[in-house]
DNA sequence: TCAAGAAGATTGTCTGACATTCTTGCAATC
DNA sequence: GATTGCAAGAATGTCAGACAATCTTCTTGA
């Protein structure tokens, strides 16, 4: 009769998530820009040691999700306006060239996907949990990304939406701006149902540049 | 009067840039693609202990110039061709971009800086050095991104060509691909030199597609 | 009030260690 | 003879502890 069988089940492999729980808090604002990341207290709430800990940073350094000043240690960047802007800018430019590839090669099952995700922000969009706003929209996105047939595409545009997650937070709290981004949405959507390239193309552009103006007047009145 | 001044100028910054090394060594190909790298070996070549190596390790992974696979360790990925087409794919639209916004917004002082690059890599065109056209290459396109007004765009861009440098050193020693490339840069320099922005497009569009078949070529002989 | 110095905190790095997992070569069996 | 199984070695994943270098902050003195 053995004991005590799978007690702990896969012991070695939660260490390695620790670059996932890291990522995850800063994606949920946890950490304000600017503030310092101290290794020993990040070590002590997360139960693993420095080396580990040290390892996970520097993922997250090359992710541009962090930043580690030598003799200072790690912090957030704070999002400058004109980074936030050249972000935005090359998003479009990938994000347009992914809805126009989806629109011509998306599975009807992936569609349903992308119908279901589109009903998820519906949902989202009509409560005031804007986690769940961004969290679902991205599901959005990501599923176009996932059916442009170009992962490098998908992966590069990941680590950008990453990078502007805190912002999407403050910009989908707007008056409004939820229920419009819906509407925009939901015309991509209509868009890539179609198979009609151009148009999807010119719709994701449109919502894009929606997206960067709520997320310029949210800075603007944040700071 | 101070015995011994700068006696080890900067001791720690030099462990820190263990990634730049490794970088380096990568993109010479001092490595061959699917080939294991053994910590224990790289501490003792690089001097420094296993946890600095692992931070930097992690870094690379990020960068995806290296793979870590659970308990078997990094190693160089093997870039298929789907992948490296892709890649390929992305480059373009980023890097067409940047040659039309460079067009219309570069300084004199960067264009003679641009020519002076292209001037560099007609003098490696010439030779039979593959990595010193790769690198010159690589100096022109870098002005071009970094006078396109968007720091993100250059950015990614250098993070996807150093994925696929491997490659670029085979493509150029193909016969005379090296000429004609010169040819087509010519091009682009002209164009941006004009100011024409439309024109900057195209002919760097037609450089990427004349690369793009290039590397095919060289992989389809290599392999 | 402001500047210089000292104490504390934090990072950068190392050594050494150990359990887990993978690899490889050898032996035993069919 | 080929295949399977096992065992030894190698390599990774992770940790603890330590120490110098550097930064921050607070105190003290001019």
């Amino acid at each position: 009769m053995p004991p005590d069988l799978n007690l702990r089940i896969s012991p070695r492999t939660v260490q390695r998530e620790t670059v996932d729980k890291l990522r995850l808090a800063i994606f949920s604002g946890l950490f304000q820009p600017g503030s310092r990341l101290i290794e020993s207290q990040l070590c002590a709430q997360l139960g693993i040691s420095r080396p580990s800990l040290r390892e996970a940073l520097r993922s997250l350094e090359a992710e541009r999700l962090i930043e580690i000043v030598p003799n200072r240690g790690p912090s957030i960047p704070s999002l400058s306006w004109e980074v936030a802007t050249a972000i935005y800018e090359v998003r479009e430019l990938l994000e347009v060239e992914a809805a126009g590839r989806c629109a011509s090669r998306i599975s009807p099952e992936q569609l349903r996907e992308l119908e279901k995700s589109l009903s998820a922000f519906e949902e989202a969009a009509s409560s005031n949990d804007s986690l769940a706003q961004v969290m679902t929209a991205a599901d959005f996105y990501s599923i176009i990304l996932a059916n442009c047939g170009n992962p490098i595409l998908e992966e590069v545009h990941r680590g950008l939406v990453a990078r502007i997650s805190f912002f999407r937070g403050r910009s989908m709290s707007l008056e409004g701006r939820a229920q419009s981004s819906l509407a925009e949405m939901k015309e991509i959507f209509e868009c890539i149902a179609a198979g009609d390239e151009k148009a999807a193309r010119k719709a994701s552009k449109n919502h894009l540049l929606k997206a960067k103006a709520a997320a310029k007047m949210s800075m603007d009145s944040e700071m």
